[in-house]
DNA sequence: TTGACATAGTGTAAAAAAAACACGATATTG
DNA sequence: CAATATCGTGTTTTTTTTACACTATGTCAA
């Protein structure tokens, strides 16, 4: 028997959470087998790179930004999982820096935004790719700060709530979940309040620390 | 740029709880860089394989067994991780099957367990996959079952409670503990008491069910 | 055989954490 | 300016966790 040799490949699961849901960024295929299929972004890896090198240069050409959040997620590896020839893929998943707008550059035709739960069957392995790193996301809500990485700059404490409400598939109740998070000094209030919301607008609160952190929480 | 076309690898983090410590199964490498030096079983993946058909094999090859939980890890893929040739290698898990003795086949010379905490510097980057590996065993003590894989068929409380303690780091009350696991339906008395201890024996359980489960713990 | 030794096995009370629960305040909109 | 929508806030009960010490039962050696 004769070791293989595949081409090397990372893909790439981007998160934000926008009006209580999670949002993945998708790109449109091009390539024959796949015209019009949605994707998440991936690149063979080159000859000079490691893993996480091919995947924040994928990163930049998928969303011409460079910062995020990267973390490995698993290793993709069944014999048929690209047809047309053998690739191993690493799926890692990428949370973007703060309030950054992502806009594939040349290399890529299109990147758009679509609700986790709204989106339809993805090409190759992706769904099973896609679906691993929400549950990832789920897992690390109940021992890091990662629900932060997901909001922007500034948040209400309706919308960090959210965030939980979603991972959990459970509501939780508005009193505790307040006075929880209150206490544990991962967020402080801004000073201004939400506009143009059709109700009384809430405060506005920021992450204290940028980085995700290990918390044990709910 | 070329897209690399590395071997893809797998090893393998064998691992036993004995005497109130973690051990892991190393081989002692015959190649001519690291002769004498030890390492993870490891082997390239075949033309014909996943990544965890790879494992199973090189998991067969090690140990002269067949069944065992696996679990994957990490991927790593340093440049230089091994001087020789450009290898992208997938780190697993495994916990043997309940009391069985693993003897390596023909394709090993010698695979020995060795104390975690008292491992001489491994080769390759086996010292940081065997880090995750433990790093990994420890999270999944605090919400899953494993603690009972790494152990016999039969063990006692104290036994169990070494597994959490080691893991943790921290010595834990015996009442409180004794009161958990047993509130917990996991482990069930097997109605013999362990002999040729030079104290009092202690009655031994074992696992209500087989397999690693969820369950938030501690 | 018996006394020293080592580990097993057991319950209660205090403290901390989590859960249950409802309404007045303040903005927007028509 | 009335209707509507979301915001923001405390207390009590229940559950969970923690702290804590002694007797029981075997082995081993004198």
């Amino acid at each position: 028997m004769i070791p293989t040799k595949p081409y090397a490949a990372t893909d790439l699961g981007i998160f934000k959470f926008v009006d209580g849901k999670l949002m993945v960024y998708l790109m449109e295929l091009t390539i024959e087998a796949y015209v019009g299929r949605l994707a998440l972004p991936g690149t063979l890896v080159l000859e000079t790179e490691d893993l996480e090198s091919a995947v924040r240069r994928n990163y930049r050409e998928a969303t011409n930004r460079s910062n995020a959040y990267f973390e490995q997620v698993y290793t993709f590896s069944a014999m048929e999982r690209d047809p047309s020839r053998r690739v191993i893929s690493t799926a890692y998943m990428a949370f973007p820096d703060k309030d950054e707008t992502l806009t594939p550059s040349s290399k890529y035709s299109s990147g758009t935004w679509h609700y986790v739960n709204d989106a339809p069957p993805l090409a190759y392995d992706h769904d099973q790719m896609l679906k691993m790193c929400t549950e990832r996301i789920a897992a690390k809500l109940n021992y890091t700060s990662i629900a932060l990485l997901l909001l922007p700059t500034a948040f209400t404490l309706t919308d960090l709530q959210n965030v939980y409400e979603q991972g959990f598939g459970e509501t939780l109740d508005k009193r505790n979940f307040r006075k929880k998070v209150l206490s544990m000094d991962i967020v402080e209030p801004i000073g201004r309040q939400r506009q143009g919301e059709q109700a009384r607008p809430a405060m506005l609160y920021k992450a204290v620390r940028r980085e995700m952190e290990m918390i044990p929480l709910f």
